[in-house]
RNA sequence: GGGCGCUUAGCUCAGUUGGCUAGAGCAUCUCGUUUACACCGAGAGGGUCGGGGGUUCGAAUCCCUCAGCGCCCACCA
């Protein structure tokens, strides 16, 4: 049977297996061949909504490692007899996807407006198109068991409806409403982001310390002078002895564009010590100037646009300037007039686009928002009985110091606080964005009830603020269109903004008439929602029956989802930390509102993968790994290890080229272990038993061992300590590579293969390292012949509570400690390993030595004459060592005869160090023993142990002592 | 400004209710072409557990403090 190859070939098996895995169907629950109260029962249900990537391009690390802690639970549990479902898919991700598709056609030097709406969106669908194909073969390269009869999008038709579906149901429950209030804008998106899609940067920036005009008794200071000619009031500390005068004051200045009245105001917000402790007002343009302007109702002026442009209330001089222009103009301004009083540099944080780093410009704007702190009543839902999304979404997560089965858990638990200070800071959430991929908003406008509005208000204005309407347009070839095709025209195509102040709108999932005047002429809002806003539902909107049409209603719908009802609450979010707050808090808002249930009943969240100096993998660093590639040369298995080993919850994991190497060797390892069984196998063994009545010392060793090893992996699956179940004490690298090859096998070589043992031992380790090395252990174990898939082979369950060491253990130790000893004693005196040597094992009885420990000794004999390579071994009792021996002990007393090759001098200094070591030990102990209150406080056991060990020692020291006299 | 995490061998990390002379892998050194594997085997060296203080019979582990690194949140212009 030699064509098992020498090496394991990860890029020749790969693809098959993966093949035949899908073939086999079973990544379908669907397929599962369950025991019918198993299938039946919901609470037996394991389900995992893959968090979707985003279409954008290709997987990277961070991808890789969420897919294989993922499919090692999903493997785990299906061999279980879980009714598993692992659910994949992609998000659209709005303005991520937009922003890149806007790179790459601006290298043709085109704009999207170029392109208009329809076309661009065309080229984002393409491009969506291909980065979906690009996602869905590297996570199959992964080896992912996922379902892809059930792979969704966000944008699929049924999605799609569902967003409207909550949008419209949230409406009318006022938990959305139309705003006008302060946003942060991203002027090169020209759309809004949500409060933590704001990043800040530390940087240098310039504060600027001066009055507005020569008269004006107060000197401000700013690090923004353009956005004073904004200003409606300055603010002061209410203890701030130096300004109590003037509050309540109002001032009129001029700064060259126009009367500004300044209201002297007092606010605890403002710190005294920075700048001069008076703080110029900007209502319109700083979000903390807004919220005092609100609470004593002072002016806002918008002095920049959605283009990051000033607008006319600068003044004319500034119109149409840049921020930056504009800011340089002021400040020349201000030195003509002598009004700056100095400059200083100062550290400040800026805010910046998350996606395009952009810095944002916080501007007033009539947008959607979400209001968290609404308190509503729903019917049927057991969380909302007047409480807020707020509330609900505190109340249905664990605290970090409670353990409470019915909520959600977080793991590691440290971040179930991070969630709920999150959450319970949490504003009103800015859900609609002036993008263009991505869910239009469900909100219509009827043209002909609106018609007067828009004609006599001028409420269509172009981008430059240039206001004007007209109810017919000329186009390039003289015709003319009407005003209504003109404005939709206008609205697809991009390049003008609707300013919807006093239109009438209605909120509809799909109206085809004007619910008033039943005018046809319907015009939709151009925005689109934020891409959380999806995300939000996907634990449930990926379950709902897709064919929806037939369903009239939200409820109608739910109701008829056969796969909502049997797999949700999901079992397991396993995502990066970096997403808890756009996600995994967006989910729990959106799911406990539209179903009265939780999303998900566990949270794992893990870290993220960084290179070897701990630094984050990028583009510009050029320290990126790509999965693509180490999996060819090293394969998929090597990279699922080297990723969930060293990996613990919510911490980062160190990733290099090195460590894959370190498991490919790994799995290369246990490829050769399985070849020597199955390649020396007398004929294929199929249906055996374990003959326990004949078994030896090493038989009963290795069985006992595998207990354990069940044991422990079962005990870090169940608790997420993946890493451990590989690489802990007794783990599974322990079991394979020391003890079963370096060991058993070994000694199977010496005492006779039991072969049954072997095929035993072997069958049950790959089951075990299935879930962690998919491809390697279903390659093995069709090798050996089987015809069921590993996949679906029924998972092992520990009988134990913990790790059971017995006698089998410490008598198999005994025979170890002798052949490493005598292996030692050669290398250290450079005697060759293969050369034999004379041995005798002096042997005699003591407390811890009983006459059963000499048999066991004896009758393993020809392991130690072989391991050891040893001749004339003999064993006996009170046997004095022979002249010029050498002599060591591990428990029993080893006499080597290799007076002719060693090293006198070497060998004594070597037991002089040895001495000293057991001295120090032994002072330490006899501290201790000597230390009533230790007597008299530790446990008894712990005494006890601490009284033998310092007998040991000093027998120890004592043979010491013996053995460097008999060298000198 | 608030919160969190990390600091253990040259490197990457274990060390889960405080109690085996603190462990593993990689790297290093020595030896080895034993018919599963050189992607291997046999052995060795290497750490006052970031510093200081405290609690305790006993601390890598618990508390305080200092230092360094990193992350998150926050409207100090």
């Amino acid at each position: 049977m030699s064509e098992i190859p020498k090496a394991y070939n990860s890029q020749e098996v790969e693809d098959k297996i993966y093949e035949k895995w899908r073939e086999s169907g079973f990544f379908n629950p669907d397929n599962l061949n369950l025991p019918k109260d198993k299938k039946n029962d919901k609470e037996n249900r394991f389900v995992i909504s893959m968090p979707p990537p985003n279409a954008t391009g290709v997987l990277h690390l961070g991808h890789a490692s969420m897919l294989a802690y993922q499919d090692l639970m999903i493997r785990y549990n299906r061999m279980d007899e879980k009714n598993v479902l692992w659910l994949p898919g992609t998000d659209h991700a709005s303005i991520a996807t937009q922003t890149k598709v806007e790179k790459i056609i601006a290298e043709k030097g085109q704009t999207k407006y170029d392109l208009g709406r329809e076309n661009f969106l065309e080229r984002v669908n393409k491009y969506v198109e291909n980065s979906k194909n690009t996602i869905r073969k590297q996570t199959k390269k992964m080896g992912s068991s996922c379902d892809w009869d059930r792979e969704r999008y966000t944008l699929d038709d049924g999605l799609s409806r569902a967003v409207k579906e909550v949008f419209v149901k949230m409406y009318n429950d006022k938990l959305i409403y139309r705003g006008d209030r302060i946003v942060n804008w991203c002027p090169r998106c020209e759309s809004t982001l949500a409060d933590d899609e704001v990043e800040h940067k530390d940087q240098k920036a310039n504060l600027y310390y001066f009055k507005y005009q020569k008269d004006f008794p107060i000197t401000i200071a700013t690090t923004r002078p353009e956005t004073k000619l904004g200003d409606t009031a300055v603010a002061v500390n209410p203890k701030d002895e130096r300004y109590q005068k003037y509050i309540g004051q109002v001032f009129e200045i001029e700064l060259g564009n126009g009367l500004h009245k300044i209201k002297i105001i007092a606010d605890r917000e403002v710190g005294m010590e920075f700048g001069t402790g008076a703080l110029g007002v900007t209502p319109a343009h700083s979000m903390t100037d807004w919220e005092m302007a609100e609470k004593n109702n002072i002016e806002k002026i918008k002095i920049i646009n959605e283009d990051g442009k000033m607008n006319a209330s600068a003044g004319a001089g500034y119109k149409g300037l840049t921020v930056l222009e504009a800011r340089e103009k002021f400040v020349k301004y201000l030195k003509k007039n002598n009004l700056i009083e100095k400059i200083e540099e100062v550290d400040q944080s800026l805010s910046v686009c998350y996606r395009c780093d952009t810095p944002i410009e916080p501007l007033p704007s009539k947008q959607w928002f979400v209001a968290v702190d609404q308190k509503i009543t729903i019917k049927g839902n057991q969380y909302f009985q007047n409480k807020s999304l707020k509330e609900v979404a505190l109340e249905v997560v664990n605290k970090s110091d409670e353990k409470n089965k019915d909520k959600i858990e977080i793991i590691p638990e440290r971040f179930s606080k991070t969630y709920h200070n999150w959450m319970e800071n949490l504003h009103d959430w800015c859900i609609s964005r002036q993008i263009w991929f991505g869910h239009r908003m469900p909100v219509y406008y009827c043209f002909d009830c609106n018609l007067e509005k828009i004609k006599n208000n001028n409420l269509f204005k172009d981008r430059d603020g240039d206001e004007g309407f007209v109810t017919q347009l000329g186009t390039e070839d003289g015709k003319f269109i009407p005003a209504y095709e003109h404005l939709l025209r206008e609205l697809e195509d991009g390049g003008k903004k609707i300013i919807d102040d006093d239109l009438e709108y209605f909120v509809d999932i799909n109206p085809k008439k004007c619910p008033k005047c039943k005018s046809e002429k319907l015009f939709q809002n151009p925005d689109t929602l934020d891409t959380w806003f999806s995300s939000g539902l996907w634990t449930f909107s990926t379950l709902l029956n897709q064919d929806h049409k037939k369903y009239k209603t939200f409820e109608e719908w739910v109701a008829n989802s056969p796969d909502l009802q049997n797999f949700h609450p999901t079992s397991v979010m396993e995502t990066g930390y970096d997403i808890l707050f756009f996600w995994i808090a967006r989910m729990i808002l959106m799911t406990t509102y539209t179903l009265g249930e939780v999303p998900f009943e566990n949270v794992y969240l893990h870290g993220m993968v960084r290179d070897k100096q701990g630094r984050k993998m990028s583009k510009s660093l050029g320290n990126g790994i790509d999965p693509i590639e180490m999996i060819e040369k090293y394969g998929t298995d090597a990279l699922r290890l080297s990723m969930i080993i060293g990996s613990s919850p919510g911490n980062d994991l160190r990733l290099f080229e090195e460590k894959i190497e370190g498991y490919r060797n790994f799995v290369n390892k246990l490829w050769n272990v399985s070849r020597y069984i199955i390649m020396n196998q007398e004929s294929r063994i199929k249906n055996y038993e374990i003959d326990y009545e004949n078994l030896t010392l090493a038989d009963k060793w290795i069985l006992e061992h595998l207990e354990n090893l069940k044991y422990i992996v079962n005990n870090a699956l169940e608790n997420y300590q993946f890493s451990f179940a590989i690489d802990g004490e007794y783990g599974i690298r322990d079991f394979m590579w020391d003890k079963f090859a370096d060991w058993y096998l070994e000694v199977s070589k010496v005492q006779g293969k039991n072969d049954v043992v072997l095929i035993y031992v072997l069958e049950n380790l790959l089951k075990l390292c299935h879930p962690f090395i998919p491809f390697v252990t279903e390659q093995i174990w069709q090798e050996m012949g089987k015809e069921k898939l590993l996949m679906v082979e029924k998972w092992l369950k520990s009988k134990n509570e913990g790790i059971k060491l017995t006698q089998v253990n410490i008598d198999f130790n005994l025979i170890q400690g002798i052949i490493s000893e005598i292996r030692r004693i050669k290398n250290e005196n450079g005697i060759s390993q293969k050369e034999k040597i004379d041995v005798v094992i002096n042997y005699e009885i003591r407390k811890d030595l009983t006459q059963k420990d000499f048999d066991t000794i004896e009758n393993n004999r020809n392991i130690i004459e072989a391991l050891a390579v040893v001749k004339n071994l003999k064993i006996e009792r009170k046997k004095e060592k022979p002249e010029g021996w050498i002599q060591f002990d591990c428990r029993v007393s080893v006499y080597v005869n290799i007076e002719d090759s060693i090293d006198k001098e070497k060998e004594a200094e070597r037991i002089k160090k040895e001495i000293q070591e057991i001295e120090k030990y032994i002072k330490q102990i006899r501290s201790k023993l000597g230390n009533d209150n230790f007597i008299a406080n530790a446990p008894a056991d712990i005494v006890e142990k601490e009284r033998e060990k310092y007998m040991e020692s000093e027998e120890k020291k004592r043979k010491l002592e013996e053995k460097l006299k008999s060298l000198l």
